[in-house]
RNA sequence: GCCCAGAUGGCGGAAUGGUAGACGCGCUGGUUUCAGGUACCAGUGCCGCAAGGCGUGGAGGUUCGAGUCCUCUUCUGGGCACCA
């Protein structure tokens, strides 16, 4: 018996794709078109589980449209610039260049492996000159056109990496790549003014509609929109200048339940006050750890009184005392509040601390009025009494409260309704190396000067070392050192390089025209976008794709896109993880008591307490084997621990490497497992049993296709049944691969695979079946798609034929089977006639020897029959 | 604390309010094979010899009929948050 032989067939199919050219996305008017990308890949130098299971699906849903006649575009590139250049750079002596383009190489021969659908011609990498010379004349638009702005901010200093860091990248207080603990900083940063489209980036995400619900809320919850009432208090003994301190609130309905007033350590007041040492100590001491709200919640909460008192804006007699806080928050609302610790339980913690009055504004209905043990928060639901009402109080708390708090402080004149928006402008400047050069100079006389668009791309040199810490732009001993293009006096260039999260908020726009000599090119581009599916990891659920949104306007506002393309992504899909079990070992230390290993049964293992040490080990799958008696090690037999499934990480060593499984399986089992298991949105665990399983599985589509083609036989019409059976998978794959259900298209698959093999129809109609079913494979498993297709007498490619139609007809059934229920319960069934009436059905159900047995007599109340559903009988 | 998503056989998972468990894994029996593997056939929710009964985290409800809709609840996963 002959077997199928991936190693032989693909690269032969890959070829033959290849020499027809069907990838190379072509502009065609008269086509309708289809852009669908998946999140391009950092150059780490090896693909994993993860890549394999985003790029199958993009390729499922690209061979898809190309087989309902759309003209696709389906792209790859690299998003090559950040830190681990630099970090191999700095342990190998070798150029980050260097490294990431051998990177690149490397994952670019495994990612062919895989028969992707990918127009390799429009390939780039975002550390390509090209690339980011266009990247730089974009940054000059935005520049020119008010989008980016120069202001000093508080930052996270990472003292290791020598860079400022996002909120984002810093984990429990430590750098995410350093692990340093991280400093906070006040430095002067370019700014992408995102802030300014906030209102516009959170309402267009209600015509997002084909993006998960569950993406589009954490973006609304990231922008953060809230309505509050903004008012300022009269100071007492503040220093000049400082009159009136500026506080916002959302619940101003709890305003007669102040009990102090408090800044921000990086208040300008603060600030002001710093000449002395006791506050000068205290804000240093405050300003210790991140700037994130995470990191600020885990620190104790401490004040400092700095004597000053502010008026009551209800009670000028009325003075609190303000108090600079370190959790307070200079980037959110005003940088001051007013504490009401009897309705805020961090106020409440403050407020207790430091022995500050608590006065209630309301109790719980029907409570009295007591000394409270924490903030007295009511839920949604709960009704209240007003102990300290006030004009606009005595109605519910919540929204409607706070609504007549802002009315009655704009009817008095003290405060105004003010919309706030949590979301801050994109810090982009990083002090590192292995980015794309912000193209802008320092010049004494002229200030900050533009590069001239000419002198593009500001490239990075090629004579760097990464000996010492810090930015190595910053001491090359000349490239900073430039004429200003301005006057042509000496000048220095901007050192900082840009967010890595720059470069993948336009490569979307950029693959339309790869090789345009301006950003874009606004025909291709008119043609292309928007991205019709997007495909990637929810991890970047907010950061990269409110980064898109905002970056796709701007250059809209610029003229680098049209206006169609303003939200540039119209149908958003995250997919789930791959995920493998874990084996661990314990391996005992010399002298340490021994004690047994225990596992939690959640996915933790500890090792008794009291036994001493243990160093714990992981093992790869390849090295562990599966006896009676549980998972061993390969090598010495060992008996090891195994903890459910977790996504692959290296440290775990829980990963499989895609190349093996190509070399081992075949791609289309690497492609057809990462689909069949689990829904796309969830994560699909990898295993060994199930890989094989799927490589047996398309071994035996093969033979039953060569079985079929080698038969010789009558030539015998279409068989009825089994061509019915093709109309169903037609039906159910199509309807599975738009709606984004692979695992049913693949179960759509298997149930005609059983139906070719059950049929006993002849050789020359199963040929007829096999290529149809060749066709609704192809998405799937294109390699072993086109063998059954050429075997079968398929004429040309599969990949570029047209995907089938259902023939309704052929879904139309004569007859039906009914299930009888008797009371709700199903108890018989009967068999009729389509379109048999109703009546007729009826009379059929009473005759029916088990319903009468059920029935035993009892009088029928209702009967209730759903044309070619059910039958319900009511005794 | 708030928000979101889940909970279905031994496992992954199917199921427009209409036969719960498609399809796959695993398992059992059989055929092929010297044997292992492969391949093929049959079976496989639970209890029960059977008739039948019970079954979608739990408790109620709506309905002729509920995995699906409603209320409450438990647990799991994810997100957010000293956000004023």
């Amino acid at each position: 018996m002959t077997r199928y032989d991936p190693a032989a067939n693909e690269p032969k199919w890959q070829a033959a794709w290849d020499a027809a050219g069907l990838f190379a996305a072509k502009a065609d008017p008269g086509r309708p078109k289809y852009y669908v990308l998946e999140m391009f890949p950092y150059p780490s130098g090896r693909i994993h589980m993860g890549h394999v299971r985003n790029y199958t699906m993009g390729d499922v849903i690209a061979r898809f449209h190309a087989a309902k006649g759309f003209s696709v575009l389906h792209p790859m590139g690299w998003d090559a610039f950040g830190l681990p250049a630099e970090n191999a750079a700095a342990e190998r002596g070798v150029h980050p260049a260097a490294w990431t383009y051998q990177n690149i190489a490397d994952m670019r021969a495994q990612m062919k492996l895989l028969g992707l659908s990918l127009d390799w011609s429009r390939e780039f990498a975002t550390c390509d000159p090209e690339y980011y010379g266009q990247q730089q004349a974009l940054f000059l638009d935005m520049l020119a056109a008010g989008l980016v702005t120069r202001k000093a901010a508080v930052v996270n200093w990472d003292p290791v990496d020598m860079t400022v860091l996002a909120n984002e990248q810093v984990i429990d207080g430590k750098g995410w790549r350093s692990g340093a603990p991280v400093e906070r900083r006040e430095l002067t940063q370019w700014f992408f003014k995102i802030s300014d489209w906030s209102e516009e980036l959170l309402s267009a995400l209600d015509g997002l509609e084909d993006w998960p619900e569950k993406v589009r809320l954490m973006q609304a919850n990231w922008i953060g929109k809230s309505r509050g009432l903004q008012f300022a208090f009269e100071t007492v003994g503040a220093p000049q200048g400082f009159d009136r301190l500026e506080v916002y609130t959302t619940r101003p309905d709890t305003l007669l339940g102040a009990s102090f007033a408090a800044i921000s350590p990086d208040h300008p007041l603060a600030k002001a006050l710093e000449g002395d040492p006791k506050v000068a100590a205290f804000v240093a001491d405050a300003r210790r750890g991140g700037t994130s709200a995470e990191e600020i919640e885990t620190a104790e909460k401490i004040g400092y009184d700095t004597g000053i008192r502010v008026k009551h804006p209800l009670d000028p007699t009325w003075e609190l005392p303000v108090w600079i806080a370190n959790f307070i928050l200079m980037d959110y609302g005003t940088g001051a509040i007013f504490g009401c610790p009897a309705h805020d339980q961090r106020d409440f913690d403050f407020a207790t601390k430091y022995r500050l009055p608590i006065p209630p504004v309301f109790v719980a209905e029907g409570a009295a009025e007591a000394v409270l043990a924490e903030a007295f928060v009511p839920m949604k639901s709960e009704r209240v009494r007003f102990v300290r009402g006030f004009a606009g109080a005595g109605v519910q708390t919540g929204d409607e409260a706070v609504s007549a708090a802002i009315a009655h402080a704009e009817a008095q004149g003290y405060g105004k309704g003010v919309t706030k928006f949590r979301l801050r402008d994109w810090g982009l400047s990083r002090q590192r190396f292995w980015g794309a050069p912000i193209p802008v100079l320092h010049c004494p006389a002229c200030g900050v000067v533009p590069e001239r668009k000419e002198n593009l791309p500001v490239r990075l040199p090629d004579d760097v070392t990464f000996d010492r810490p810090g930015n190595p732009l910053d001491w090359h001993p000349t490239w900073k050192h430039v004429a200003c293009p301005a006057c042509g006096a000496a000048a220095k260039r901007e050192t900082d390089t840009m967010d890595t999260f720059v470069d993948s908020s336009w490569y979307f726009a950029r693959f339309t025209a790869p090789h345009a000599g301006t950003p874009t090119d606004m025909g291709a581009a008119d043609y292309w976008m928007t991205v019709d599916q997007y495909i990637g990891g929810v991890e970047h659920a907010i950061l990269h794709l409110l980064y898109s949104r905002f970056f796709a306007r701007a250059m809209v506002k610029t003229g680098h896109l049209p206006a169609k393309a303003a939200e540039p992504f119209a149908a958003l899909f995250t997919q789930g993880m791959v995920t493998h079990e874990i084996y661990t070992s314990f391996e005992e230390l010399a002298l340490a008591p021994s004690g047994p290993t225990t596992y939690d049964g959640k996915g933790g293992v500890t090792v008794r307490p009291g036994t001493g040490n243990y160093r714990q080990r992981y093992h790869f799958p390849e090295d562990v084997e599966q006896t009676e008696n549980g998972v061993v090690l390969r090598s010495t037999g060992e008996k090891l621990i195994v903890i459910p499934p977790a996504k692959m990480s290296k440290s775990k060593k829980n990963v499989v490497d895609p190349q093996a499984i190509v070399a081992q399986f075949g791609a289309d089992t690497a492609r057809w497992f990462m689909l069949s298991d689990s829904p796309p949105e969830r994560d699909v665990e990898w295993t060994a049993s199930g890989a094989e399983a799927t490589a047996k599985h398309l071994s035996r589509v093969w033979r039953l296709a060569d079985e079929a083609a080698k038969s010789e036989g009558p030539a015998t019409p279409a068989d009825g049944a089994l061509a019915r059976e093709v109309a169903k998978a037609t039906r159910d794959v199509t309807a599975a691969i738009t709606g984004f259900a692979f695992n049913k298209g693949i179960a759509a698959l298997y149930a005609l695979t059983n139906a070719v093999s059950r049929s006993d129809a002849g050789p020359q109609a199963k040929r007829t079946a096999f290529r149809a079913m060749a066709q609704l494979m192809a998405p799937f498993v294109p390699h072993l798609a086109e063998e059954v297709w050429a075997m079968c007498g398929g004429k040309g490619l599969v990949a570029a034929a047209p995907w089938p139609e259902v023939d309704p007809a052929l879904l139309v059934e004569d007859v039906v089977t009914l299930p009888i229920q008797i009371n709700g319960k199903r108890r018989s069934e009967v068999t009729v006639p389509k379109d048999m009436a109703a009546a007729e059905v009826e009379r059929l159900v009473l005759a029916d020897e088990t319903v009468q047995k059920f029935l035993a007599g009892q009088p029928v109340k209702k009967l209730i029959v759903v044309p070619g559903r059910i039958v319900n009988v009511v005794a």
